[in-house]
DNA sequence: CATGAATTTTTTTTT
DNA sequence: AAAATTCATG
């Protein structure tokens, strides 16, 4: 038992060893908070508490896992597996999936991915008449989101609503919240509301998840929003056996409803709570962690911690300066290649960070041409795969018939005859009778006002998916070739695509979906087509970016948001640039200190080795745009950015610019001139 | 109805 | 620059 605290210092000890009553963990970046979660869940164990007692959430399912695997090194596999650890979405889906006819859902109700939610947002405004020039999808869907995250309800909102605008919004709201009703589907905010209002209505159903679990924790408490936060206290708020870990620091989710001031009012919301604070970094050198300081140390509202380093000083900060993003990204490239050669380094050893999913590309082609093998983590460009999303539809629609989104994406893909015109009066018939699209297909009365051929063609494709309607189990892959092979998908690739090579490629997306469902079913005891739809929408990210990561030896691309909890040797943080980080948009929403608490995360993902990239101009929406260097770069260095430093010509950036010598162009485009290339301090 | 051309819009971050 | 959407033609 005592051997599980070796090697913990004595703040972690205390967090680990502290079993009763509320605690909260305050953990500065790199400062073993994964330790003193895995290590408490153990040292529990040990002392005699079932696993299937405690209860851990975490953040995203990647590390969900890393924190099981963890355990199971402590406490062996077997142990470990009786947990329940897992994200919040996932372990509200289970327990909705249990208890659906009490929480209102249909038995087989699906959940619905973000494009699904902007299609039935685009629905709700086509049936309420609203242009889509009075407000835009994309931002509805947005204001939707962060209001439900915000626990409003639709109800509370429209009779607040100040102003047409908001009335406008609320009336959305509500057709939208029909069109997933009629849909029996559900977006992932409604993953949290419902249980929330399962838990608080159901008393049966909550009273056993508090005598189940009755030890709680929850990971990056930073980033709970309001929902969470309930369902926390609904589970946790008799026992208060609840351990919290955080950073404010590191809050990173504002803009999705994360309330930092839950993690600033603990002591508050749990009386007696023990506060304890960790900051002792074991990640980083000292000079990384220097200027993390500086950075961050700008932000007004926080709780003041310093990180120290327990390594050495470590190697200086360099800064990269490229003409433009080819240039920063051949720059990188070039150093990572050089270091590789000189088996100085291996390529899973460098992470290249960046704030938007445009800047990625140049990255791309600058390390295809080297030939650096990549990974490229989230930007859910796999799914975003026109070929990619039909066959999931077509999934989703044998799943659940009723599923509107996916049938009228699918209906006539392949070309069945089946014309928009037609399609346009079949809404607005279900419309009138407020009905879904698929119920006017199923009445003779009111299909007998569209156009026989179609509702012809109708009857032909659904007799057609009829035959997959009961659920293939672990049949799966075969059954998914069937069903394409029904449809004749591959016709359509083939119709849809014309040159070979491109065809090739979309076919080669389908196919991975296939894999991926064969991957399903050999994980997965129980594998079913819906179970394999709902790990598709909830762990989208890391069912596939994981094990590519693992297995090969690449250089790893990501947001700043998905870089978060994770640690590389050497860091690129890169288009380190005003208007990118901090994004524009922040600056002009005001909400530029969780921008810099972005750019903390990224310096502090590095472990030995930082490099800060920017160019001179990138182009932008296609035209080139002169660039400037962030604010944070002179943060950074203890200064205040000068008056004018944003003015043409203004102020030199805070690195000095050294003459870069010789440039590899592979062919094309410009000789870059050197990218500028500046020790800190001294080696 | 389907196809391809012309146009417009797009860029925050994610479970 | 690329993608999405609308328009015009067969």
């Amino acid at each position: 038992m005592t051997d599980l605290l070796k090697g913990l210092n004595p703040e972690q000890k205390l967090a680990v060893t502290t079993r009763e009553g509320p605690v909260l963990v305050l953990a500065g970046a790199g400062s073993g908070k994964t330790k003193v979660i895995t290590v408490r869940m153990a040292f529990l164990m040990l002392w005699g508490v079932h696993p299937e007692n405690i209860l851990a959430m975490t953040f995203t399912n990647k590390a969900a896992g890393e924190m099981r695997e963890r355990v199971a090194g402590l406490v062996g596999k077997d142990k470990a597996k009786l947990l329940t650890v897992g994200t919040f979405h996932s372990f509200c889906v289970k327990l909705l999936r249990a208890h659906a006819a009490e929480a209102g859902l249909a038995p087989n109700f699906t959940i619905c991915d973000s494009s699904d939610q902007l299609a039935a947002v685009k629905g709700a405004l086509r049936e309420l008449r609203i242009g889509e020039a009075s407000i835009q999808p994309s931002v509805l869907q947005g204001r939707i989101s962060l209001m439900k995250n915000k626990l409003m309800s639709s109800e509370s909102f429209l009779s607040t609503a100040a102003g047409d605008e908001d009335e406008l919004v609320g009336r959305a709201w509500k057709m939208y919240e029909e069109h997933l009703r009629r849909a029996r589907t559900v977006d992932f905010d409604d993953l949290l509301l419902f249980t929330l209002q399962l838990l608080r209505t159901n008393e049966k159903v909550r009273t056993e998840l508090e005598h189940r679990f009755r030890y709680v924790m929850v990971d990056e408490y930073q980033d709970t929003n309001g929902p969470q936060y309930e369902i926390v206290k609904l589970i946790a708020g008799r026992h208060k056996n609840l351990c919290v870990v955080g950073d404010d620091d590191q809050s990173i989710y504002g803009w999705r409803g994360a309330d930092v001031t839950k993690i600033l009012s603990f002591e508050k919301d749990f009386r007696g709570a023990k506060v304890i604070r960790l900051e002792t970094n074991y990640r980083s050198t000292a000079e990384i962690l220097e200027a993390a300081n500086k950075v961050i140390a700008n932000n007004p509202n926080r709780h003041a911690k310093t990180l120290r380093s327990a390594l050495g000083k470590g190697e200086a900060i360099v800064m990269l300066r490229g003409d433009d993003e080819a240039s920063e990204a051949d720059a990188a490239a070039k150093e990572i290649a050089e270091r590789v050669r000189l088996n100085h380094s291996k390529f899973s050893d460098f992470a290249v960070l960046f704030r938007t999913q445009t800047q990625p590309r140049a990255f791309e082609e600058q390390f295809r041409l080297r030939a650096i093998p990549y990974v490229l983590i989230g930007g859910m460009s796999f799914f975003d795969r026109k070929e990619v999303r039909d066959v999931l539809a077509y999934l989703r629609l044998a799943n659940n018939p009723r599923d509107e989104v996916s049938f009228l994406r699918v209906v006539n893909c392949p070309p069945r005859g089946i014309g928009k015109g037609s399609i346009d009066k079949a809404v607005d018939i279900a419309t009138q009778h407020g009905i879904s699209v698929v119920k006017v297909f199923e009445t003779p009365e009111l299909a007998a006002e569209l156009p026989a051929a179609t509702v012809d063609a109708v009857r032909t494709f659904r007799n057609t998916l009829s035959v997959f309607a009961a659920d293939p189990g672990e049949a799966l892959v075969g059954w998914i070739r069937q069903l394409l092979e029904a449809v004749n998908y591959r016709g359509e690739v083939d119709r849809a695509y014309p040159d070979p090579k491109t065809r090739e490629e979309r076919w080669q997306g389908v196919m991975e979906v296939l894999d991926m469902a064969e991957n399903h079913v050999r994980r997965t005891r129980k594998a079913s087509l819906a179970t394999f739809l709902e790990a598709l929408t909830l762990d989208a990210e890391d069912s596939r970016g994981d094990d590519k990561q693992q297995k090969k030896d690449a250089v790893t691309l990501m947001t700043l948001h998905s870089a978060k909890g994770l640690e590389f040797e050497r860091v690129y943080l890169v288009g380190v640039e005003e208007g990118i980080l901090p994004h524009a948009r922040s600056v002009a929403e005001d909400t530029v200190e969780e921008e810099r608490r972005l750019m903390y995360v990224g310096i502090t993902r590095a472990k030995r080795h930082l490099t800060i990239t920017l160019t001179k101009s990138r182009s932008k929406y296609g035209t080139r745009v002169d660039s400037h260097p962030s604010r944070f770069l002179y943060e950074m260095k203890g200064e205040t950015p000068p008056k004018d430093w944003k003015a043409a010509g203004g102020a030199a950036p805070p690195v000095r610019v050294e003459k870069g010598g010789k440039r590899t162009r592979a062919k094309k485009k410009s000789a870059k001139s050197g990218a500028a290339h500046l020790p800190h301090k001294d080696l």
